[in-house]
DNA sequence: ATGGTTTTTACTGCGTC
DNA sequence: GACGCGGTAAAAACCAT
């Protein structure tokens, strides 16, 4: 996938490949000549029927390779069952044996099944947990999702940040770096993915990790995993402020259109969006009557009153520039 | 390390309730 | 006179180099 070199079948072969085509579905074309694509199941590509430039790689065909006439035949044939979580360190897959000493239809057991049951679960135990690495990932899942919760982040962040971890740990990004420190910083990266931003200030309150060493750590595991992650939309911090503050609808309303033609004008550029967002729900509420004072919005934001002062004398600047108002 | 930019801190003056 | 607000200067924090 990452590999961006464009790999193209020879000219001489095309024949063949048109002999193994499907009929493609596909409405788009191809990049390079504008000639039709046709998806190739077998291979996993689509290729472009003129130039038979590959323009998908490693496609993965997610349907049942089984035909099911109704609900019974599915049950049959069907061989997958519940779906698998990242937020598990076993990823939900091993074995539970139960607790309480009964079988399969309720009854009691024997006093020497008990005893059998007793060191079956030891063993499970002891096999689910073997290894560091699934150690090591049981607890930072653990601290992820405490964290997660300290912070009201919903359950896909907290899936987002597992997988990040996951990664990490594959790729040995660990040694020399505590547990906690990856696990809060794979949270905050989680949470500015999902556009649900949680400060650096926000995330150091329920870590046990300084604020310097999560903000190392997080900055080694983007580069590392080469994850993408824009700067912060201003705008995706308004609603908690909002509701923090226990502002209408029409406040937020008017903040977010605060926001975007301060973006349309560039006004933003190496200024935090956090400060940016907080004049902007401050300004907003003073344009719609209910207002609140800086230093509540300060409050809320984690931001200098001064900050706001400064930001939400830009917005409004910028509000007079519009025509359209 | 360094320099440029942004944010914070601390302080002051003004008007209002 | 306490409070909200605005402004300023200097310190601190942040970021790329």
């Amino acid at each position: 996938m990452t590999d961006t070199t464009t790999r193209r079948y020879a000219r001489e072969s095309e024949h063949e490949e048109n002999e193994h085509e499907r009929e493609g579905d596909e409405e788009v074309v191809c990049p390079e000549c504008g000639g039709s694509l046709a998806s190739d199941t077998e291979h996993g590509e689509t290729v472009c029927t003129e130039c038979g430039l590959v323009v998908e790689e490693d496609e993965i065909d997610p349907g049942p390779e089984w035909r099911a006439f109704d609900a019974k035949e599915k049950d049959e044939k069907s061989r997958v069952g519940a779906p698998t979580t990242n937020m598990m360190h076993d990823k939900g897959l091993s074995t539970n044996i139960g607790w309480q000493d009964k079988d399969a239809y309720g009854n009691a057991l024997s006093s020497r099944q008990r005893e059998k049951m007793q060191r079956l679960r030891t063993w499970n135990e002891r096999f689910r947990t073997r290894d560091s690495k699934e150690r090591n990932l049981k607890q930072a899942l653990g601290e992820i999702d405490r964290m997660a919760s300290a912070l009201g982040l919903p359950e896909n962040v907290r899936e987002t940040a597992s997988v990040i971890y996951r990664r990490a740990l594959e790729e040995n990004l660990l040694p020399g770096r505590s547990i906690e420190g990856v696990a809060t910083a794979a949270l905050y990266a989680a949470a500015r993915k999902a556009g649900t931003p949680r400060s650096l200030d926000e995330l150091t309150k329920v870590s046990r990790v300084e604020k310097d060493e999560i903000a190392r750590t997080y900055r080694y595991v983007v580069r590392e995993l080469n994850l993408e992650i824009k700067p912060a939309d201003p705008e995706s911090y308004v609603p908690r402020f909002v509701s923090d503050l226990e502002l209408s609808e029409e406040v937020e309303r008017r903040a977010r259109q605060l926001l975007q033609n301060a973006k349309e004008q560039g006004v933003h550029s190496g200024k935090s969006p956090v400060g940016l967002a907080a004049a902007a729900v401050y300004a907003s509420s003073l344009l719609t009557n209910e207002k609140v004072t800086q230093s509540q919005v300060s409050e809320v934001a984690n931001i200098s009153e001064v900050t706001i002062r400064n930001r939400y004398h830009e917005l409004l600047e910028a509000e007079e520039n519009v025509p359209g108002l």
